[in-house]
DNA sequence: TCCTCATATGCAACTCGTTGCATAGCCAAG
DNA sequence: CTTGGCTATGCAACGAGTTGCATATGAGGA
């Protein structure tokens, strides 16, 4: 029940509303998990329910009124709980590698271009990640020193940044495999 | 729904029982897709209802029965389908570092034990990847030249172990910064 | 003898996550 | 003037995944 916690993390480094919150699962926290906005109200409001978050009604001029959510001490005591208990290693789930497994008992050669449509999003992801970093860790505008809260937000940057580009050397390494398969096998 | 295919490609590899493909889900199968034997025995009755899978039960001395599952033409056919339809890629879901941007509202160095025990984790899933690589694909017992299938998983594998190298690298990043940190901060 | 482990399958209840749809006002482009 | 996009929230239904428990047999150890 992560979302939970991902949540109360999000909140704590700056109230907002659901809405918001969805947005930022769109970016930087999205480097690490995602969420739509239906998982996110749902949860909003369980939370509200079970005393964790404040909620408070901002009617608002030329749009619809918004409610922005602040974390309670109970939702702080949960997440230092939670922060204080082991969790498990995740596991991968990579819907991609079945296909490259499956490929054996079909046409090898027509999952290339679907490799190739994967690595152009990873590739595409890391230029993301990268301009992220230089402007908010390493850039001239950005803060020096920076501060603890920086620090850890930045570490959980650069492993979205060395993942990204592990996938991607990954990618090249199946194409160069499947075209092997390709031109020694022209059909399975 | 890629567990359904996941299935099928691993009964194509080799025909076998529920608890078989529950094994094979706890070790090769399983660097890239985890499943439980619920899971997979619920999977199973539906896709042998809708005619993708053959059973066949097989009475066995001195243990109970079981039933050995095999993939019928609308099963293959369903995995080729399948592997002509684009997908997603996927992003990731990574509690720790839910735990790591969270650590800024609580003590850094309390993480560190925990970052230590994942380490170790994705230290050990390293060792038995390539010790399975060294087995089936580079060792001297390996078949050479390797087939379509073997060459297929071994690139899956050869992911399995980048991932798994990032990670670990990732890992001591945040040890380092975890412990800077808890340095220059003994108390957040 | 009893306990645990391994084989082998399964039900029931629950939570988590996704998809489609609905509402509602405003703005800008065509 | 209608279509589509952005803000903002939500319901309902479904599918995916987890956890606890139940059943049955035989082997080996305490």
């Amino acid at each position: 029940m992560a979302l939970e916690h991902a949540i109360l993390v999000s909140l704590l480094e700056k109230p907002g509303s659901g809405y918001e919150l969805a947005r930022r699962f769109d970016r930087s926290i999205g480097y690490f998990w995602t969420a739509t906005h239906q998982q996110i109200y749902r949860v909003l409001k369980r939370m509200e329910s079970d005393g964790l978050l404040a909620v408070r009604g901002l009617p608002q001029q030329d749009r619809p009124d918004k409610k922005e959510y602040s974390v309670m001490g109970p939702g702080r005591a949960a997440l230092s709980q939670w922060l204080h208990e082991p969790i498990e290693p995740e596991s991968i789930r990579h819907d991609l590698a079945v296909k490259i497994r499956g490929a054996a008992f079909d046409d090898p050669s027509a999952l290339i271009r679907e490799v190739e449509r994967h690595r152009q999003v990873h590739s595409d992801r890391l230029a993301h990640y990268l301009a992220g970093e230089l402007r908010d860790f390493t850039g001239p505008a950005a803060p020096t020193p920076l501060d603890a809260g920086q620090e850890l937000q930045h570490v959980v940057l650069r492993g979205g940044i060395a993942y990204e580009r592990m996938t991607i050397a990954w990618l090249d390494d199946v194409l160069a495999t499947l075209r092997r398969l390709g031109m020694s096998h022209p059909r399975a």
